[in-house]
RNA sequence: AACCUCAUGGUGUAACGGUAGCACAACAGAUUUUGGUUCUGUUUGUCAAGGUUCGAAUCCUUGUGAGGUUGCCA
């Protein structure tokens, strides 16, 4: 067992210790802040670990922040989405839950103040004049003919855009700062566009709405926010906001500290491309379990806790990294394997029939729930003269280190008695339709044999005639590649085939249609299994979460 | 030859001027009614070159490589 997977220090939780220890601040709050314009995916779930784990930790709080300045991507479906996905994944936010919109009257009054500072102004030129007048990487910007209006002018363009009286992109509201600036975002960036568009919380109260960069910083500061926590991208974004914050009243003085966001192998996570394999039917919608989306990883069946614990090791740092998705496979395993109860279920079936087990009598198994946690004890389950195994585990022809069933030979059924396959029975075509064993009744229930014989493999069973049926759903990654958006051409190109097999006939031990939606169990020796939100108990159907480690399988792999 | 940032085994992450450690992966073995679990062991690393220092992954300089930035997106 690997360490207990409690967050370790970072260079932003030394951040924190040093301001505590200086008396910066004497509590931390935190913050996440989704645009509610899609789905959460495993990237966010890092931010969020980063973010209410902070919170956890110091005994400050985190608030949940929609940032919803643009009403033209932005709907309350996605609000709704984002706080069950939290929720989901084991973080509350209390009272404090906000959205940038509610500070739009304030944000207002500042650019007004702005205005009357002369350090902002409302600029004439359309969307490609100002583009051309930034200059670009290597050159400086130059002035805009209306950068030296009047207080007064610019007050009243201000008040008559805010009024309503020009149409979408006729006007822009300016901050006054260097169009020189090494940093593009320094020069005099735009701090308020017309759109006149409806906006899911205010309606059609505002026809001017207020940049990213204009609103992030004085949320946090109107929040109280000490530690504002973003990732890499808005690093040259960092100047303009302490710019707003030094030139405005706000209340505090927050801090942007940024870190590099999740990236994980044979996986995309732009937004854009999620929405293109939904809307493409790549995959069956956004919840989809081969999506990395949190309700993809939800309905696949990856529990919350696997996910705070794979956060919790990846860390923190600047460096943009790659993690291999096998870590995150490995605190699911870690996690299920603690607390699946233990079924058996047969994928693919063979019929096996004991033709020295008296026809028509059964009997009652017992087996282990869950060997990891023996206080739960012991479950049911009928046997009888015809059983169903799984055809991987059967080979006529058995390479060396096969140790299944196979002609003449002994395995032990779990739970069960010894088994000896006497004669296979082919179809027309030669297909296998069924074995003919024998068992020994000295064998029963893990019993070694008074003789000193041995077996060599265990195999899972189902009784044939006491069995529900089920389809189950064998997911694969969805990409062949370990970095399907590198490289020539699109993501697309490189979408693994096989990443979804769906197996119709299953059979499954009875005990196992009591199961409900959600639930994560283990069908043993063959891995962790999640019943899926379309379950019935007239139709089960399980969706794979993740194979056991199977070192055969990786055995034959090598030859 | 714009500005900003980053660089530690295969992957990720520690070490805050003083023995390069941990997890995952890989490999080998033990245990095991799951070829699972558990346990033990092994392999592999400080981007390069200079400098400061008794001592450098860590500080300085230069170089190399990677990423971000030219939305009225966030």
């Amino acid at each position: 067992m690997s360490v207990p997977p409690s967050p370790s220090k970072d260079f932003i939780r030394d951040i924190i210790d040093e301001d505590l220890a200086s008396g910066k601040h004497d509590s931390t709050v935190t913050r996440f802040p989704p645009e509610p314009n899609g789905y959460l995916h495993i990237g966010h779930a890092k931010s969020i670990c980063l973010n209410f784990g902070i919170a956890e930790e110091y005994g400050g709080r985190c608030h949940l922040r929609f940032d919803d300045t643009n009403p033209v991507k932005e709907d309350v479906e996605y609000v709704d989405s984002i706080k069950e996905d939290i929720n989901w994944l084991g973080f509350d936010w209390g009272d404090h839950i906000y959205f940038a919109s509610d500070y739009f009257e304030k944000l207002h009054e500042w650019a007004v103040y702005l205005i009357k500072e002369g350090k902002a102004y409302v600029d004439d030129q359309n969307a490609d004049e100002i583009r051309k007048g930034r200059g670009n990487l290597q050159e400086p910007g130059t002035n805009s003919p209306f950068r030296d209006r009047s207080v007064e002018e610019n007050l009243a363009l201000f008040e008559r855009m805010k009024n309503g009286e020009f149409g979408n992109g006729e006007k822009v509201l300016r901050a006054r700062i260097d169009m020189a600036h090494p940093n593009l975002n320094m020069r005099d960036p735009v701090l308020y566009r017309i759109l006149h568009e409806e906006h899911h919380r205010t309606g059609d109260k505002w026809c001017i709405y207020p940049m990213y960069d204009f609103t992030h910083g004085q949320s946090d500061a109107l929040e109280f926010i000490t530690h504002s926590l973003c990732t890499l991208e808005f690093e040259n974004h960092r100047p303009l906001y302490e710019w707003f914050i030094e030139n405005l009243p706000v209340p505090s003085t927050p801090r942007q500290i940024e870190f590099s966001r999740l990236n994980l192998n044979y996986t995309v996570m732009s937004k854009r491309k999620l929405l293109q394999l939904v809307e493409e039917n790549h995959v069956s919608g956004w919840d989809d379990p081969r999506m990395p989306t949190i309700s993809g990883i939800r309905r696949r069946g990856y529990p919350a806790k696997a996910i705070r614990n794979f956060c919790n090791t990846i860390g923190i740092t600047k460096f943009q990294s790659v993690n291999d998705i096998a870590l995150l496979e490995n605190a699911v395993r870690e996690v299920l394997n603690k607390e699946a109860p233990r079924y058996m279920a047969v994928l693919n079936p063979i019929k096996v029939v004991i033709t020295n087990y008296p026809e028509g009598e059964t009997e009652i198994l017992e087996s282990v729930i869950n060997p990891e946690d023996p206080s739960l004890g012991n479950r049911e389950i009928p046997f009888g003269r015809e059983i169903y195994i799984e055809r991987d585990d059967f080979m006529e022809d058995p390479p060396k280190k096969f140790f299944r069933l196979s002609p003449g030979v002994e395995v032990r059924l779990r739970s069960a008695y010894w088994i000896k396959c006497e004669e296979v029975v082919k179809d027309d075509t030669g297909e296998i339709i069924e074995l003919h064993c024998t068992y020994d009744p000295a064998t029963k229930s893990g019993q070694n044999p008074p003789d000193g014989r041995k077996v060599k493999a265990t195999i899972h069973w189902v009784s044939a005639t006491e069995c529900a049926e089920a389809e189950v759903r064998l997911y694969d990654r969805l990409f062949m590649e370990e970095a399907p958006d590198k490289g020539e051409g699109s993501f697309l190109d490189h979408l693994n085939p096989d990443s979804l097999e769906t197996l119709p006939n299953a059979k499954l031990e009875t005990n196992l249609s009591g199961v409900e939606a959600g639930d994560t169990v283990q069908f043993e020796r063959l891995g962790y299994f999640c019943a899926d939100k379309d379950s019935t108990s007239e139709a089960l159907l399980f969706n794979r979460t993740v194979g056991l480690r199977d070192s055969w399988a990786k055995a034959q792999k090598k030859g």
